[in-house]
RNA sequence: GUGGCUGUAGCUCAGUUGGUAAGAGCACCCGACUGUGGAUCGGGAGGUCGGGGGUUCAAGUCCCCUCAGCCACCCCA
C-alpha cells in the first residue's frame, strides 16, 4: 500500500482502460460532427460568478457542490458543467454577431464536490452540445435524435427518451402558483424531504419516490394544462417532428431538471437497467441564458451524456471488453546474449524510425523470459540476433503466430519484408527452415 | 450532507467462540541436461490483515476514531 491515493472521488485511468475511452470518444466525435457540430474547449476553471449566475444561486451544485479556489479577491469555481463556460465563450468571442447560429460540442472533465458513488464522482467525463441561436422546435427533435445517435453509436439500445416541457417563464409561474395552491393544504402530510423542496423548488415535489408523496401527487395538476399556446405549440411541433424521425419517446411530467436556466424543452435518457444513478444523457432548452450572462436575447439547447455512466451501462451488455487492453508492438527484439543487445537496441529505432512499432527487454532477462515476454505481450514477430546472425549479416524472424522462423540479410530491406509478414504471416515450407509446432 | 454495508498478498477471496492462520487460486519471477514463447511439473518472491488508538497474558478476529470504496437518500452526468 502506498502512502499516497488519488484524492476522494478521483481515479487513474490505467492504459488497460485507456483504449475504451478512446473508443467513447472517437465514436461520439464521428457522430456529432456528422450533425454539424464542432468541437469547443474552453477552461476548466471559470470565474465562481458565472457559474453562480447562470446556473440559480440556489441549485446545490451552487451552494454546495462546487471547487472553489479563492486567492486574494479572485475566486474561480473548476466547472460543475460546461454549458455556462460555451456561452461565455459565444459572447466574448463575439461570435454571434458574425454567424448567430452555431452548434459546439465538448468532451472533457467536470467537477463536482460530492459525496462519491458509483458513477458519481468528483470528477467526471461529460461529452455534451449546446446549439445556440435557434428556437426552431425540429432542433430540439435532432438534438434529441443526436443523443440516441450517440448512444447507438456505442452499441447501446435499451435505454428510453423521456421528455417534458417547462414553458416559459410565465409558464412555470402560473404553473408553480397552480402546484403550490394543490400542495400547501396538504403539505404537512408531505415528507420531510418534500417540505424542503415546496420552499425551494415546488416541482421537484413530482419527483418524489416516497409512496405517501406518489399517492398524494397522483391529482396534481399537470404542468402541460398550464403552458400557454406558444409553449405548447412549440412542444406539440416537437413532437411530432420526433415521430417523423421514427424516434421513441415518453412525455414524463416528472421531468424538471436542476437547473435554473432550462426553459421549454426538457429531456432525458435512462437506462433502467442502470439502478438509482441511471440518467446518462440530460439536456434541455435554455431560451434566457445568453440574455442572463450579457449578451443578446438568443435562445439556446444543449444537454450531456454522462461518461462514466455510459460505460457503466455498456458493461453491463458487455460492450467494453471488444475495447479493452493497450496494443502492445508487433515486433519484439529478442538477444541471446548480453554481447547482443547493442544491435538490438539499434535495431529497434531503426526499425521505429521506419514507422513499424518495435520494442526489446531492458530487464537483463534470459533468452527464454525474453521469448516469454514476446510471448505475452502478444508480439507477432519476434527478432532474433545474436552473433550468429550477426555474423553472418541476417536476423532470424520467428512468427509467433504461426511458429515459423526464417532469416532474413540485415542489409537488405527488413523493414519491407517485416511488414509484408506481419500483413501475411510465415508459413511452413514443404522444406520447413525450422517450424515447430 | 444523511443512513447502511465493506476494506486480508498485484487480482478474486478463505481465515471456526480472540490463542502457532497469515493462507488458497490466478497472476508474477526463476528453473526442468544451457539459442527460443504458448502445455505440464518444480521452486521462489510478495501482506506492518486500509490507518491510528484501546481492551486483553494474547486481536485479522472485540471497542472507539479515521480514511477509502460500495448501496440507498439529498441532488445529479
Amino acid at each position: 500500500m502506498s502512502k499516497f491515493k488519488a484524492a476522494r472521488g478521483t481515479e487513474d485511468l490505467l492504459p488497460e482502460r485507456v483504449p475504451l475511452y478512446n473508443f467513447v470518444h472517437e465514436s461520439c466525435r464521428a457522430v456529432l460532427e456528422r450533425f454539424g457540430y464542432a468541437e469547443i474547449r474552453t477552461p476548466l476553471f471559470e470565474e465562481t460568478r458565472l457559474f453562480s449566475r447562470s446556473l440559480g444561486e440556489t441549485t446545490d451544485i451552487v451552494e454546495k457542490e462546487m471547487f472553489t479556489c479563492q486567492r486574494g479577491d479572485t475566486s474561480v469555481t473548476f466547472r460543475p458543467e460546461a454549458t455556462a463556460g460555451v456561452v461565455r465563450a459565444y459572447l466574448e468571442h463575439n461570435l454571434h454577431k458574425s454567424k448567430k447560429f452555431q452548434k459546439f460540442y465538448y468532451i472533457g472533465p467536470m467537477f463536482r464536490f460530492e459525496r462519491p458513488q458509483a458513477a458519481r464522482q468528483r470528477q467526471f467525463e461529460q461529452i455534451g452540445i449546446e446549439a445556440i441561436g435557434s428556437h426552431d422546435p425540429r432542433l430540439d427533435a435532432e438534438v434529441i435524435e443526436l443523443g440516441a445517435r450517440l448512444l447507438e453509436g456505442l452499441g447501446l439500445k435499451d435505454f428510453e427518451v423521456r421528455i417534458n416541457s417547462i414553458g416559459d417563464r410565465e409558464d412555470r409561474d402560473r404553473y408553480r402558483e397552480a402546484l403550490t395552491a394543490f400542495i400547501r393544504p396538504k403539505l404537512e402530510e408531505y415528507c420531510e424531504d418534500c417540505r424542503r423542496r415546496f420552499e425551494r423548488n415546488v416541482f421537484r415535489v413530482l419527483d418524489c419516490k416516497q409512496r405517501g408523496c406518489v399517492a398524494l401527487n397522483k391529482d396534481a395538476p399537470a404542468f402541460l394544462d398550464h403552458l400557454g399556446e406558444a409553449s405548447l405549440a412549440h412542444f406539440d411541433e416537437l413532437r411530432s417532428s420526433l415521430e417523423a424521425l421514427g424516434r421513441e419517446f415518453q412525455v414524463d411530467p416528472a421531468i424538471v431538471r436542476g437547473l435554473d436556466y432550462y426553459t421549454h424543452t426538457v429531456f432525458e435518457f435512462k437506462m433502467p437497467s442502470l439502478g438509482a444513478r441511471n440518467t446518462i444523457i440530460g439536456g434541455g432548452r435554455y431560451n434566457h441564458l445568453v440574455e442572463e450572462l450579457g449578451g443578446p436575447e438568443i435562445p439556446a439547447i444543449g444537454f450531456s451524456l454522462g461518461v462514466t455512466g455510459t460505460l457503466l451501462a455498456m458493461e453491463k451488455q458487455g460492450l467494453c471488453e471488444a475495447h479493452l487492453g493497450w496494443r502492445e508492438c508487433p515486433i519484439y527484439l529478442v538477444s541471446p546474449g548480453e554481447a547482443d543487445r547493442p544491435s538490438a537496441f539499434v535495431l529497434a529505432q531503426e526499425l521505429r524510425a521506419s514507422g513499424l512499432c518495435a520494442d526489446l527487454d531492458y530487464e537483463g532477462k534470459s533468452l527464454k523470459a525474453q521469448m516469454r515476454t514476446a510471448h505475452r505481450r502478444g508480439a507477432s514477430l519476434v527478432l532474433i540476433l545474436g552473433e550468429d546472425e550477426r555474423s553472418r549479416g541476417v536476423v532470424l524472424v520467428r512468427d509467433m503466430r504461426s511458429s515459423v522462423q526464417e532469416e532474413f540479410p540485415l542489409d537488405g530491406d527488413l523493414q519491407v519484408e517485416l511488414r509484408r509478414i506481419l500483413a501475411e504471416p510465415l508459413q511452413a515450407e514443404e522444406e520447413g527452415s525450422g517450424g515447430d509446432s
